[in-house]
DNA sequence: CCCGTGATTTAT
DNA sequence: TAAATCACGGGG
């Protein structure tokens, strides 16, 4: 018996990047199942916005993943030592995609601090200490691909059939409950950096860093 | 603040 | 070919 898979890929980078928010995303590995709440993520727009890999139609072999339809994974590597993980937003063929920067671990996350090199102390008697560790498995972009496993040998991966990467349905954020924000490193993207395309769920320990004061 | 690190892209 | 770039993270 398992979790119906969430499915709505058709809705737009912006949209997505919203109801992708307490989703579950899950990696297997062999046999094990390592998985998170989705608590922030990035929509990346293609077409003018300049903070896109896709920015201006612009299609290169790194890329090339992001223009295939809404639902599949565009795993890209940088500064030489991390990767970035993010899901096509349909409509396909426009480069529209969601990074996904942080989750809350809730499945495997033992096997997270392995990979990520950290002491695991299960079941910690202190919330704030149990909280502080779970924040530190994967909240940011290369340290939740470095936590589940996720490499370029993943760039393509159709997440609506994967069995090793893929998202189960949860019930959705409340839209009052979203915060959103300026994306994070992209000073190159001239006006695109201000847009307001960073999304979280409010006051979540798990976020990689915080919003700019209102 | 600074810097590692190397694939990818862009400029000659 | 060579140089610049980079959707980051860890350590002062």
């Amino acid at each position: 018996m398992s979790a119906r898979r969430f499915d709505r890929w058709h809705l737009g980078a912006e949209r997505l990047a919203r109801a992708l928010l307490g989703q579950t995303l899950v990696r297997v590995v062999r046999g094990r199942r390592l998985a998170g709440r989705i608590v922030e993520t990035e929509a990346y727009l293609g077409g003018d916005d300049l903070g896109s890999h896709s920015a201006g139609g612009r299609r290169t072999l790194r890329n090339e993943s992001m223009f295939l339809p809404g639902g599949h994974a565009y795993i890209y590597f940088v500064y030489g030592m991390h990767h970035c993980f993010n899901i096509v937003a349909s409509p396909m063929n426009t480069g529209c995609a969601v990074l996904v920067r942080a989750i809350e671990p809730i499945d495997g996350c033992a096997g997270m601090a392995k990979r990520r090199g950290l002491a695991w102390l299960p079941g910690s008697r202190h919330a704030a200490i149990e909280t502080k560790l779970l924040r530190a498995l994967a909240s940011g972009p290369a340290r939740l691909c470095a936590a589940l496993a996720i490499d370029r040998r993943l760039d393509g991966e159709d997440l609506t059939k994967s069995k090793r990467l893929f998202i189960e349905r949860a019930p959705a954020v409340d839209s009052r409950r979203i915060v959103r924000g300026a994306r994070v490193g992209i000073p190159y993207a001239g006006k695109w950096q201000h847009a307001a395309l960073r999304f979280a769920i409010a006051d979540h320990p798990c976020i990689s860093r915080p919003f700019a004061a209102p």
